[in-house]
DNA sequence: AGGCACTAAGTACGGTGTTTACGCTGCCAC
DNA sequence: GTGGCAGCGTAAACACCGTACTTAGTGCCT
């Protein structure tokens, strides 16, 4: 039944990877999300084509069909083998809260390197194998807060969220600073001037005092990043 | 020079919504942003196509492109507009705090109401006059804050992004609730019950201690919004 | 050995954003 | 006034996308 099978609202884990008859497989599903992950790394998203990947391997287009019902799925296992970049301490941690400032300075770095994360992310997708591994373990470390589980799941959700689109912010700044060669004081500057041009037409007050104040001190992204997920941290977990 | 005019980099405000030869335009750009808004809003950014708009504007496809070069500058506008909804006070607030956490939530309801929005802003797209005159009103917020033009700008992205998010993912809850039909309630153990396979696995033993533990108290979707906003701004400003 | 589930591959279809070319409108300089 | 021409509207066509369908070959199972 092909309607099954193509049905994009039921997650791809739930499917077979393949049937036991037959020809071997040349490829499989992790190979082919790595394939699309590291075109997707190297030439953006929008350059991850299914005839694209079947090049990339060698293979014709449509057997990549074989392997999964349609692209959609491919992209919920990209996603999901970048959350399995992960790494876990092996014992479970004494402080529950540096635990977590750890994981989500991981889930930054991971956006970091693939920038297109957040932006397959837009609607919650299904949860595979590297999110449940994830997830698992978040959950260990809010074991004694005493939260509801409806709770806890909101602030993986939030924490997560925060990391990955801070993790996306830096992945375009450093590509903007890769492309133009620009230095990070001239970049954190750019949009400021930009906004000189608006506050030239005079209706915008404040955009005028932002140059008239001196800039006391300056804060780099990542204690930008530390300072609020701290916050973050204790503003769930109550502190 | 079609170079200059197709160039997506530079943002579309910086060309001129029309020359001053020839006969009048029959729409406007925010006659056709709004169009594309209406269709995102209804039927999913997805439906959004440039046939799609100009078919509800009544007019040729290929007309639009004499007010927007690509695609791609359409959707500029689009978020710009939707950034214009927000609401400011007349006169100055004095406290400052409760002012960004106004605007946090109107961003929110903002986002709530065109779920595409995140999903289009994937990279942090050129501000148009809407954005401006949001940052304008948000670094007036800070003014007194003592922070440098770059943290100012970095705070503002933090949490907008955050009211965004959040309420992004209040409309995909919102949207599955209507599709289906099923209570807040049952949403919120959905993915609880889903973690429940993997639980029985026994590969994963705090998605199991989650089910023994009891519920001490439920938290809505506005109240964990609002405590770690509140938090965030903590952070942010100190204290 | 034969049947058949399965993989691999090529072709084709409907859809997209966009290019190119051309006709029409109406302001500006003369 | 009146021509010239910048700018608007439209149609046909191009390149590319995801993918349905078809055909051929492979190798486990009865």
């Amino acid at each position: 039944m092909a309607g099954t099978w193509t049905d994009t609202h039921l997650p791809i884990w739930s499917l077979p990877e393949r049937g036991e008859r037959g020809p071997k497989p040349r490829h499989s599903r992790t190979e082919i999300a790595a394939a699309a992950i590291r075109i997707a790394d190297t030439e953006g998203i929008a350059a991850v084509t299914m005839r694209r990947i079947a090049a990339d391997l060698g293979t014709g287009t449509m057997s990549l069909y074989n392997y999964v019902p349609a692209k959609e799925h491919l992209v919920q296992l990209m996603a999901d083998q970048a959350a399995g970049e992960y790494d876990y301490p092996r014992s479970p941690p004494q402080d529950s809260r540096a635990a977590i400032a750890d994981l989500a300075r991981q889930g930054r770095d991971i956006a970091r390197r693939h920038p297109w994360l957040p932006a397959v992310m837009h609607r919650p997708p299904p949860m595979g194998p590297g999110t449940v591994r994830y997830i698992d373990y978040f959950l260990g470390l809010l074991a004694g807060s005493g939260l509801d589980a409806a709770a806890k799941m909101e602030i993986i959700a939030i924490i997560n969220g925060f990391a990955l689109m801070y993790g996306a912010m830096q992945a375009a700044l450093d590509d903007e600073r890769a492309r133009t060669g620009i230095t990070e004081q001239q970049q954190q500057a750019a949009p400021v001037t930009a906004l000189a041009q608006a506050a030239a037409s005079g209706n915008y007050p404040n955009l005028v005092a932002i140059f008239t104040t001196p800039a006391p001190r300056l804060r780099t992204a990542d204690e930008m990043f530390d300072s609020c997920l701290i916050r973050l941290i204790d503003g769930a977990l109550g502190g």
